[in-house]
DNA sequence: CCTATGACGCCGG
DNA sequence: GCCGGCGCCATAG
């Protein structure tokens, strides 16, 4: 596996939980220039490790743009419901609340 | 080598 | 604020 996705797999598993981020975050952060590798990386990422928090990544609008991609479609809502976020059609609410940045770690 | 395909995001109208 | 268009870049065929 590249470096670049084993970065972004690290990343992803520092989100606390309650929390979430964005693609574009994590790709600024690492400077990867291109939000869609984070994507492409989260697509594959249960072929890597099934503990990654793959559910606290959404898009910038805090949509759960990838949903379809988990073993049930509400699969990604449920979880991200148990650590005490609220959804309503697919979008999370308070998304300024919730969100994280890689920028925030000490 | 060239085209298509995204769990994306910015910009202009 | 909602599109459409385009830039982005690894990968697959």
């Amino acid at each position: 596996m590249s470096q670049y996705q084993q970065d972004i797999y690290d990343i992803v598993r520092l989100i606390p939980k309650g929390k979430v981020t964005t693609y574009g975050r994590i790709a600024d952060y690492l400077a990867l220039g291109s939000a869609r590798m984070v994507g492409w990386a989260m697509n594959k990422c249960h072929l890597i490790d099934a503990t990654i928090p793959a559910h606290r990544v959404v898009n910038r609008k805090g949509e759960l743009s990838g949903r379809l991609h988990f073993e049930t479609p509400t699969t990604m809502q449920e979880r991200l419901e148990k650590e005490g976020i609220t959804i309503q059609n697919h979008c999370i609410v308070d998304f300024e609340k919730r969100v994280w940045s890689p920028e925030d770690l000490e």
